[in-house]
RNA sequence: GGGGAAUUAGCUCAGUUGGUUAGAGCAUCAGCAUGACACGCUGGGGGUCACUGGUUCGAGUCCAGUAUUUCCCACCA
């Protein structure tokens, strides 16, 4: 058997960073150097284990599948984005004392490797065609094991937790008799059948494609107006319109609408094909439109499906002149046999002209069916191949509908039913050889078209030597829909790690992309109703629950360019992932892309936010540097939380202590909401200006002096907070905070599997503090407080050392606060002189809700003073006249809510005093 | 043709059941070596929430319509 994870194991780690060894850390750096710690932490965490299977009864579980990348893919953005998203959830799960996995691996790739693996063998001059099956395949899975699932390894240098012990390929043995069972299965509960239809033929891979993989291009085109000669009214003419004038030599008769008075008269007759002429019949139909250029269509039954199913419906015969590479075939006739099909077209419109049946070519827009993989137009063509009806649509459809399933965001739903409601049959059979060759088996010299000549099963026939086994391989796809369980090695029982599928199964969340719902995400859906558990007619809402392949489906949007153009190679619009990574520190990168990916929506790349994301980083290094500097400390990995909060005397703390930690548990609070909501764009934002606003700018501030006097209880209280920090903050950075988290220790731990204390564990710890929540109001008018005096003071022109700051305090309680904290304004202003008065000076003022600050300096601006209060007199007076209408108007008083109406009051009694202390002020001035 | 999404500061975007005077980051301007951080700190400027109606005491938020952009599905030769 191949193990692919082998190859991975030899991926070398040292290309991502230098080599770092552990050690006591001290003495941090001030800036946070990304390529110092990401290589060590990377290898760290898989010679430990940390991200093996494991199945523990005595946890919850918690599971995501990787949508495997292609084999033949590298690292571009949109993996960046997904990646990470997936490394929040197992990492956060981790945290929340659940027993996590993460299942890697790789698809395939049916098309794009065997288009790789040509082109690879062409260059060294080999002909694959030429080559056969089986040398063919010894080259591909050569290249595969040497280039293929380099992703993986790309992926790990973004910190990937993934099982890589465990790596899926879609090709393993295991995998393969998976993928071989469900088509068996399916083949004899009747939703597998072998047929001649028209298909969507890419001539340039020379395969059948399914309708999904086509899409419609508009494309430039010419709409050639053509005259046929009516065979039974000679000099009379029928004129027709196409785009298409390299079909005409497969045209069976031209069609026009029975309703179409112009032409009732001639339906019966016969007109004269105009290339490689013989007499056709004029067939009336409704599928023609009347008012479609001239309403005569031409009918080529072999090279277009309403042509088709016209052909059908008049018994009309099929001529087929193209080849399945695209070029005309004999049926064509001499003069085109073998032209390519877009050459043909220019020859065609020549020799009509010649002929003098051209009327007239005009300009047209129209939208052309390209095939994504060859990238050139597809032929509907008619030809034999393998179709599957979907099963369990109905239980798919309910499998979401009724919530089973849940979409973020739900929108997606609409597009998920929508689909399960219009589908058709799925051509499930290429002409390719890399890939799941199709396990049906034919006699020897029989007839293929007659079911009693097959033998359908994974092993094939026991007498293998009077069978041959069809040429085709499946859809990539119908062998990536069997992944959820595929992965588990389903079906074999005793192979099948039962342990794990029952513990893992079904998978909590699937991240991807809405570009593959249809591709993946239903037929996922489809294929586990079916396949698991005992076969059953009729499903129950318990089966459903069962079955179903995961509990939730994230969809992330789609990374654009700066002006919205999809991100592509043939584009060159595309920033290096890795080069990403190595500027800005892969923690730098997937905060900053979580930071700029509001859920569902499509998101504009701007490097700029992984600069952001590195400057967080680097705050948090900081912020962590502060207060450790010059001490000496244990490490985090070294110490619990009860063990800091023990080192906490209540009485030591104050109204900052107790609002920063109050407002973490807060915090935490809408933070766990936020992401159990699948808001993860919101969580992040709200831990960044927590983190940045609350805990960095205001309380490291405010409790600096404390600090400086050695208060050991603010410094527990520090430690408390970078702790918790960290490792909410691990999911989303996990580089950094292993390193900080380890910082000072002499045994580095990874803190994977740390427990994450919930808001309800720190409200519950932080009892013994008693804390009033009344600090809140007090810290908010403080900060606001500051804030305002900041704003004075940047009239200074002179150092702020010199000036004095001269508050009257609005009343006396307020004036005792003020004076007891009159310390941290001085530390936080750095002002040095601050007095208290009761009467107002004539100078440079600014209110606040403790009362008027002014500022007294021997240089300071005071010439727009007055007119500055004005304004802001009249500024208020306009605020008052709406607060007062509001307040007697009727309506308003008896409709809205009692707390609406007393924040009104309220407002209106601020303003109006504000109003009276401004008028004060322009009095003395 | 059917359906979805978007439209808020110069740019990129938050704004969750309608409720005080609409926010952030970046950019910009002015100032700052203040005890972790210049990848930093402080302050300023900058918005008729696309438009038009409607519901409501009250609308960026709900409803209807219009415009522009965009995606998905279907497709007439």
């Amino acid at each position: 058997m191949h193990n692919f994870a082998n190859s991975l194991q030899n991926f070398p780690l040292d290309i991502f960073c230098e080599k770092i060894s552990f050690g006591k850390m001290n003495d941090i750096g001030k800036t946070f150097i990304p390529s110092t710690v990401e290589g060590k932490w990377i290898a760290r965490w898989e010679d430990c284990g940390n991200f093996d299977r494991f199945a523990d009864g005595s946890k919850d579980s918690f599971s995501i599948l990787m949508p495997p990348p292609n084999v033949t893919g590298v690292l571009h953005m949109g993996h960046l984005l997904n990646q990470t998203l997936q490394d929040v959830f197992i990492r956060h799960a981790r945290h929340r004392n659940k027993w996590a996995t993460w299942v890697p691996g790789t698809d395939h790739a049916g098309i794009s490797m065997q288009v790789r693996v040509e082109k690879e063998l062409a260059k060294n001059g080999i002909d694959s065609k030429k080559i056969g099956r089986e040398r063919f395949l010894e080259h591909a899975r050569e290249w595969r094991d040497k280039h293929g699932g380099i992703i993986l390894s790309q992926l790990r240098s973004l910190g990937v937790s993934c099982d890589f012990k465990n790596t899926v390929h879609t090709l393993d043995e295991d995998y393969s008799r998976g993928v071989l069972t469900a088509f068996v299965k399916l083949y004899k509960r009747g939703y597998v059948y072998r047929g001649k239809r028209m298909i969507n033929w890419c001539p340039a891979t020379m395969t059948a494609l399914s309708d999904e993989e086509v899409t419609m291009k508009p494309q430039k085109s010419k709409l050639y107006y053509v005259c046929y000669e009516i065979v039974e009214q000679p000099g009379k003419f029928i004129e027709i319109s196409t785009t298409r004038p390299e079909t005409i030599m497969g045209d069976v008769a031209v069609a026009v609408n029975p309703e179409d008075g112009r032409y009732k008269s001639i339906v019966g007759l016969h007109c004269r094909r105009p290339l490689n002429p013989v007499e056709i019949p004029i067939v009336a139909d409704f599928a023609v439109d009347k008012d479609f250029g001239t309403g005569v269509l031409k009918i080529t039954p072999a090279h277009d499906v309403v042509d088709f199913e016209i052909g059908q419906r008049h018994g009309l015969p099929i001529i087929d002149v193209l080849n399945p590479d695209g070029t005309i075939s004999a049926a064509g006739g001499p003069e085109f046999a073998g032209l390519d099909r877009f050459v043909a077209r220019e020859k065609a419109g020549e020799e009509l002209h010649r002929i003098g049946a051209l009327s007239k070519i005009e300009d047209y827009e129209n939208n052309v069916g390209f095939s994504e993989r060859g990238n050139v137009p597809i032929e509907p063509r008619l030809s034999e191949q393998w179709f599957l009806k979907y099963p369990r649509i109905e239980e798919a459809k309910r499998a979401v509908a009724d919530g089973f399933i849940k979409f973020y965001p739900r929108r997606w739903e609409k597009t998920y039913l929508h689909w399960l409601d219009n589908t058709k049959d799925w051509c499930v059979s290429r002409q390719l050889w890399w890939g799941h060759r199709i396990p049906v088996w034919y006699k020897k010299n029989s007839d293929r078209n007659d079911p009693e000549n097959w033998h359908v099963s994974v092993d094939g026939p026991p007498d293998a030597e009077n069978w041959e086994q069809d040429d085709d391989v499946l859809d990539t796809w119908a062998s990536s829909w069997i992944w959820p369980f595929g992965v588990f090695h389903w079906p074999e029982k005793d192979k099948m790690e039962v342990a794990f599928f029952e513990y893992f199964y079904p998978t909590d969340v699937l991240v991807t992309g809405p570009d593959i719902i249809f591709f993946w995400v239903a037929r996922m859906i489809m294929a586990s109703l079916d396949l698991i558990g005992q076969d059953k007619k009729l499903l129950t809402d318990e089966d459903i629950a069962e079955r179903i392949p995961f509990k939730n489906v994230y969809f992330t949007g789609i990374i654009r360019d700066k002006i919205g153009r999809k991100m592509s190679k043939s584009l060159g619009n595309s920033p290096e992932p890795l080069d990403l990574i190595a500027k800005y520190g892969a923690d730098g990168v997937r905060f900053g892309i979580l930071m700029s990916a509001a859920s569902g929506q499509d998101l504009l790349f701007n490097e700029e936010n992984m600069a952001l994301g590195r400057n967080f980083c680097n705050k948090l290094w900081n912020a962590f540097r502060f207060g450790r500097i010059g001490r000496d400390y244990k490490s985090y990995a070294e110490t619990t939380l009860d063990g800091i909060l023990a080192k906490i005397i209540p009485d030591d703390l104050d109204v900052d202590d107790h609002a920063i930690l109050l407002k973490f548990v807060n915090f935490c609070a809408a933070f766990e909401k936020l992401f159990n909501d699948f808001e993860i764009n919101g969580a992040v934002n709200l831990l960044h200006s927590f983190f940045w606003d609350d805990y960095c700018s205001w309380y490291v501030e405010a409790s600096k002096s404390r600090l400086k006097e050695g208060n050991c209880s603010v410094l527990a209280i520090h430690e408390i907070l970078i702790r918790q920090l960290l490792i909410i903050l691990n999911p989303f950075i996990p580089f950094i905070t292993e390193e900080l988290w380890n910082a000072g220790g002499n045994d580095p731990r990874s803190m994977q599997n740390v427990y994450c204390e919930t808001a309800n564990d720190l409200h519950r710890k932080f009892e013994f503090l008693h804390i009033d929540r009344r600090v809140l109001d007090t810290v908010s008018s403080l900060r606001e407080f500051l804030n305002a005096v900041r704003r004075l003071l940047s009239q200074a022109k002179e150092k702020v050392g010199n000036v004095t700051l001269y508050i009257l305090p609005k009343d006396t309680v307020t004036k005792g606060f003020l004076e007891s904290y009159s310390g941290k304004i001085k530390n936080i202003t750095a002002v040095r002189n601050i007095q208290f008065i009761c009467e107002v000076p004539k100078f440079p003022s600014v209110q606040t809700p403790f009362g008027m600050v002014f500022l007294h300096a021997e240089e300071l601006d005071t010439s727009g003073e007055k007119e500055k209060i004005v304004t802001e007199i009249a500024k208020i007076s306009d605020l008052i006249i709406l607060n007062e209408a509001k307040l007697s108007d009727k309506n308003f008083v008896e409709g809205a809510p009692q707390r609406v109406v007393i924040g009104a009051q309220k407002m209106l009694a601020e303003n109006i005093a504000r109003r009276m202390e401004l008028q004060k002020i322009l009095a003395s001035l």
